[in-house]
RNA sequence: GGGCCUGUAGCUUAGUCAGGUAGAGCGCCGGGCUUUUAACCCGGUGGCCGGGGGUUCAAAUCCCUCCAGGCCCGCCA
């Protein structure tokens, strides 16, 4: 069975049928592939749950109450001020890395283009921004419910986490009077406010029914399971270590009156580029780039069809390719899992590659077939390169007999996310198709000097032949013929001369591409 | 130091939770398509399931142990 659907199993089983189920992803900069799986690992859990026919929600919690903890590379030093302060509350920085005082805030600016991804993915949750959920006061209760039982808490903390926490913790942190939660001391708690003295000796009153401070990181996780009733949240593996803030979650979560989700742990996507420059630069790949480049329902298939607790390698070079064809080949010939011969084992692969194609959908209950391209990545990499319209590509499909009639949207996004791969660094050189301008001396070295002489007619005969695929077809075959070489061979010399390799996508083509005077100056030098 | 995950064919892996004769794709090899679209079709090669021990009628699967690799653990989501 698929892990979505064997979650949504288990859930139903201990939560009954309603479910909400949740990601929460700290907008402190440029969102980057591993959230991707961070919210499909949920959504996909939410999907499972409706086909089960239960009564699921999905919510995206943007934790824009964090506060800025460092003045990241990308900022200017003018951020320096605003360290401590919640990520809803400080302005988002322009294009030099400066506060923008009159854009969106910091969360909103980084959140924007994500949401936009998202909707491309299929993925619509609906979104809870954290400070609003403090500034509707309902944190209210269990803040207030924290501060009572402070000493519970810290014993739990300080237990499962092994962790000691300093005399003067206390489970809330209030904004000060420069806004912002750093060198802020607790002086004492009246309901509903929380009294205190900041670093510039200033003191002040934190509303608990306001956003006018937070409860630490373990505890805010812990209070929001049970103010939204959240009954799954996957959560990456730094959360699933011994004494993680799941660890401390789930007891604090039932100590302030609320039922957790159970553990559950995904493990993290790396990225390993393909091309050189990524890895001396160390860039992450974001969602938006990589969109750009992956079809949307191929990106989800990479979280669908592959299991939780295994890292995925995200990569934009040559496993691309695999990865592409692999969908291909099970939307166009699906798994049967009701198939008579089907051992235990195949049967189980079956159900579970079934599910995986369902997940990958951009839209729930979509038809895989609607995402057939009907050519594999690796084929129309080649065409792509070769031609430089989009129409001579479709005809050239429709001559190989790939397609009939008009490309269906899903052919059209795979040239397009195929033509900016091509574009990008991502791309990997031995699917590059370098056309060369002279023969080289390595692959002379590869012609008898038959088929020299094939290439050398053959420019003689071009000159005065028709510019056309099927006219170029025909003068190879007679310049051949005419050589003493055979068909193959004079193929071999050619892809050799123009290519440098013994292989190549059809020669005809290929010629017609690179033009009268080019191939001719080709085969004659 | 604490913990998690992984180890199955040359490569990527399914199958491990619910034990029942090791599956797939890529690659490779051979053949076909009346002489090449990196296409397509057919067939084939290939694995003491990391090592060892135990439980069982039966172990890739459960238990113990060892080896190898990856990763997480600063109130930091």
């Amino acid at each position: 069975m698929h892990w979505a659907d064997f979650t949504a199993e288990k859930l139903s089983k201990e939560r009954g049928n309603r479910q909400v189920a949740c990601s929460g992803i700290t907008p402190s900069g440029e969102f980057h592939i591993g959230h991707i799986r961070e919210i499909l690992s949920a959504e996909m859990i939410h999907r499972a749950c409706l086909d089960a026919g239960l009564d699921s929600r999905y919510i995206f919690i943007v934790d824009s109450m964090d506060p800025l903890r460092r003045v990241y590379p990308f900022l200017s030093e003018e951020y320096e001020k605003y360290i401590g302060c919640p990520l809803a509350f400080i302005p988002a920085p322009n294009s030099d890395g400066k506060p923008d005082p009159n854009g969106l805030s910091y969360a909103e600016h980084f959140l924007g283009p994500f949401l936009d991804a998202l909707a491309e993915i299929g993925v619509f949750p609906e979104v809870i921004m954290n400070h609003e959920t403090y500034s509707k006061s309902q944190f209210a209760e269990k803040i207030d419910s924290a501060i009572e039982q402070a000493d519970e808490i810290r014993e739990i903390i300080e237990t499962i986490s092994g962790r000691e926490l300093d005399d003067d913790w206390f489970p809330y942190k209030p904004l000060g009077s420069d806004g912002s939660m750093d060198g802020v001391t607790v002086t004492g708690y009246e309901k509903p406010f929380v009294h205190w003295t900041d670093r510039h000796g200033k003191s002040g009153s934190a509303d608990i029914r306001k956003a006018e401070g937070k409860l630490p990181w373990r505890i805010d996780w812990a209070a929001r399971w049970g103010i939204h009733g959240i009954t799954c949240e996957p959560a990456g593996k730094d959360h699933g270590a011994a004494g993680g803030s799941f660890d401390t979650g789930l007891p604090i979560c039932k100590l302030l009156g609320s039922e957790p989700p159970s553990k559950m742990v995904y493990e993290w996507i790396q990225v390993k580029g393909a091309g050189p420059m990524s890895s001396s630069s160390g860039n992450t790949v974001g969602p938006i780039e990589a969109l750009n480049l992956v079809p949307p329902e191929i990106l989800r298939y990479l979280i669908a069809g592959s299991k939780m607790n295994r890292h995925i390698d995200f990569n934009t070079g040559s496993a691309l390719f695999q990865m592409a064809d692999e969908y291909e080949r099970l939307v166009a010939d699906p798994p049967n899992p009701d198939a008579e011969d089907l051992t235990k084992r195949q049967r189980v692969a079956a159900i579970t590659q079934s599910g995986a194609m369902r997940l990958s959908q951009i839209k729930r209950g979509g038809d895989p077939l609607d995402s057939l391209a009907g050519v594999t990545f690796r084929h129309l990499a080649m065409l792509a390169q070769i031609k430089t319209s989009d129409d001579d590509v479709w005809n050239s499909l429709r001559n190989s007999g790939h397609l009939s009639g008009e490309p269906n949207s899903a052919l059209q996004n795979r040239l397009e996310r195929m033509r900016n791969w091509i574009g990008s660094i991502h791309f990997p050189e031995d699917a590059r198709i370098n056309i060369q301008k002279v023969i080289d001396e390595n692959s002379r070295a590869q012609l008898s000097s038959e088929q020299l002489s094939f290439l050398e007619k053959l420019a003689v005969e071009l000159r005065d032949s028709e510019w056309s695929d099927e006219t170029i077809g025909n003068t190879i075959r007679m310049t051949s013929a005419n050589s003493g070489v055979s068909g193959r061979e004079a193929y071999i010399a050619l892809y050799w001369a123009m290519l440098g390799r013994s292989h190549g996508p059809k020669a005809s083509a290929l010629i017609f591409e690179i033009g009268k005077n080019a191939a001719i100056e080709l085969f004659s030098s």
